[in-house]
DNA sequence: CGGTTGATGTCACTTGGTGTCATGAGCGTA
DNA sequence: TACGCTCATGACACCAAGTGACATCAACCG
């Protein structure tokens, strides 16, 4: 038998998720979120650098997802292609966690302090893009322009995405918007 | 005589920025800073919402710059030319503290908490201007899209002014950097 | 002259976050 | 079987951010 429950930290996420949904982020103090997950306090500081953090475990392998793609895209395509061919594998990690996505982007779309992790968080992912995107030989500030612009569509397409009166599919939705990117910036 | 020196908030946000250049943001306290301006805590945060929002007082005036200027475009002008022509006032109104600025930027650069705020800071101004374009009668999703890549564009700017290896004015960077996004963009 | 206003001080309190040491089941090894 | 090591967790003390409540007192006003 194990000394102790197993997989502390997903015990923590869904007990922070809960009570963030239920009470809000502020009326919620670290202390419970460990005590529904049978923990303490001090614990959940061993898995998560703060209680904001909690909220976006997932967010190194989206990194991973967006530079694998970049990488791998056809090296004729230029800088926005490839970007928008990784936007499509992105868009296909989603779309089966619509619920869960929709769920935490509320509780995060309620609390200042979250919205800015979350900022943090797209621009830690704009820098990586960039970052491929100058393996892929695209130069400054160009790439910076390019990966800032792509995350720009990608979270223009999420929010429409998960909006309850939304039926389109979330790849459809990051086509769209960066088409219509292209009509703007269009002299 | 005046009961209390003048100027609180000025002297507060003085001495923050003398001490967070100092000693780091993490590595001074509220106490510190109150302090070193005559007063107390409690009094710190009757003028200041938390510890970083005393780097962001000139926020309002640059989102209400931005907006005024949006709106005095020229009407036949698209949403991403009257962006352009706010950004060459933006730019002027900038150009003379570029001192001030380039200190300042480099305590956030230093300070992921300060990271949090700039950049939520900039969301809220990417509202503001998308608002200001929708006033103009310009249509969702373009007015999102051409507003958060306004604001790419001056952050991308702004990053090359305040390197100290940089000669060129902040208005010639912001033209650059839009014209070099629409190269990107171009098909 | 007396009352009001408003910026500040004082104090107690909650909570996020950290450093340090103790605990004790699982596991390998003699 | 016994010994000792590992490592996730608990226990506890502590600091600093941030807040609520009440006190203070110069300036101002009728």
């Amino acid at each position: 038998m194990p000394r102790w429950q197993p997989d502390a930290p997903g015990r923590l996420q869904q007990a922070a998720l809960t009570l963030y949904a239920e009470r809000g982020f502020d009326s919620t103090t670290v202390a419970e979120i460990a005590e529904h997950a049978g923990l303490t306090k001090r614990t959940f500081f061993r898995h998560f650098a703060d209680k904001r953090e909690v909220l976006f475990s997932g967010s190194e392998a989206l990194e991973e997802l967006f530079v694998t793609e970049i990488g791998a895209a056809d090296e004729s395509a230029g800088p926005l292609d490839a970007a928008a061919a990784a936007l499509d594998a992105v868009a296909s990690a989603f779309e089966e966690r619509r619920e869960l996505a929709a769920r935490r982007q509320q509780i995060i779309a309620a609390n200042p302090e979250l919205q800015e992790r979350e900022l943090i968080k797209l621009a830690s992912l704009a820098g990586a893009v960039a970052d491929a995107l100058r393996r892929r030989g695209v130069g400054d500030p160009a790439a910076m322009l390019a990966a800032e612009t792509t995350i720009t569509v990608f979270r223009v397409a999420f929010e429409r995405w998960v909006d309850p009166a939304n039926r389109k599919d979330l790849r459809r939705l990051t086509r769209e918007s960066l088409h219509e990117l292209r009509a703007i910036t269009a002299h």
